[in-house]
DNA sequence: TCTATATAAATGCAAATGCATTGAATGGAG
DNA sequence: CTCCATTCAATGCATTTGCATTTATATAGA
């Protein structure tokens, strides 16, 4: 348990991280909904499905993968399934449980979402830092991950 | 106009600065809320406030230094004034708009909180990273920033 | 001065979120 | 087999957010 006051190092990088977060993820929402496209949070479930294929996924495993709670994911799916971006189909061996797969429709939406977010991420990141560097952000913030990346 | 892809550098920070900075706050968030205190956006608040001193701040002023929505921070004044953290007084040069105030129990709570989340920030950031690259770090995100920090 | 435009802040309404709980099905202990 | 704890997913309800608009005042222009 700590019990000294963060180092102003700390307090420097904590400070950025949240500012530099969060206009990331403005900028891009905007630039989504400049294009009539729904938000972030759509793509990062459709993407998992995509990865997934055929097979699709359980509900249970996107909230592993997404970090989102069991709720949202519960809400999201519903909103996506209503506009025929995925489809729910029953699964033999759990009666509980469903299973999650991609349509054609929501490839293709996750075609259009990955050409605005793509895009972001190029002039946001990308354009900014060298190769280099990005290795040297993401292998900081792996550090600061849970559970961290020692690399 | 970036027209190509994003490289799988920037592509595997970005994701890590999403997945990260989302964790962080999470799991500051569950520290606050498990010692009953609110939420951390009301810490931005009442230290912009605390800075401000006694002259107090415009919420415009405001709006600029959260990085929050005009009607967010209207709405958020509302409910530290609810509380009792802060006070609203009337401006005398210009009748559209108020000075907010910080009061004592206000800062009181952001003691509080700062308590919480100061320890949060040594735990999360500080005890997993050296000063200098704590410095590497802030100065990444400083580039990315807008506008951007070139140190 | 009178009018138009701009700025400060709040708010109505719809949508999204968080929290706790529920319904349904499973799997294991006895 | 029966019962109980557990897991999967959805939902009721209160709160919060987002968007557009409103109210009120201020400022600039004719």
């Amino acid at each position: 348990m700590t019990k000294t006051p963060p180092s102003p190092e700390a307090v420097a990088a904590w400070a950025r991280l949240m500012r530099v977060s969060r206009q990331l993820v403005e900028k891009t929402e905007d630039a989504l909904k400049a294009e009539g496209l729904p938000p972030l949070g759509w793509y990062d479930v459709l993407h998992e499905l995509a990865e997934s294929g055929e097979e699709g996924l359980r509900p249970f495993e996107l909230v592993d993968r997404v970090l989102l709670a069991q709720y949202s994911v519960s809400r999201l799916l519903a909103r996506l399934e209503a506009d025929g971006l995925v489809e729910k189909l029953p699964v033999s061996d759990d009666g509980r449980g469903q299973t999650v797969r991609i349509t054609p429709s929501g490839r293709e939406t996750r075609r259009r979402l990955w050409a605005v977010y793509g895009k972001a991420i190029s002039e946001l990141m990308g354009d900014k830092l060298s190769a280099k560097e990005l290795e040297m952000l993401a292998g900081l913030l792996g550090r600061l991950r849970d559970p961290p990346i020692m690399e």
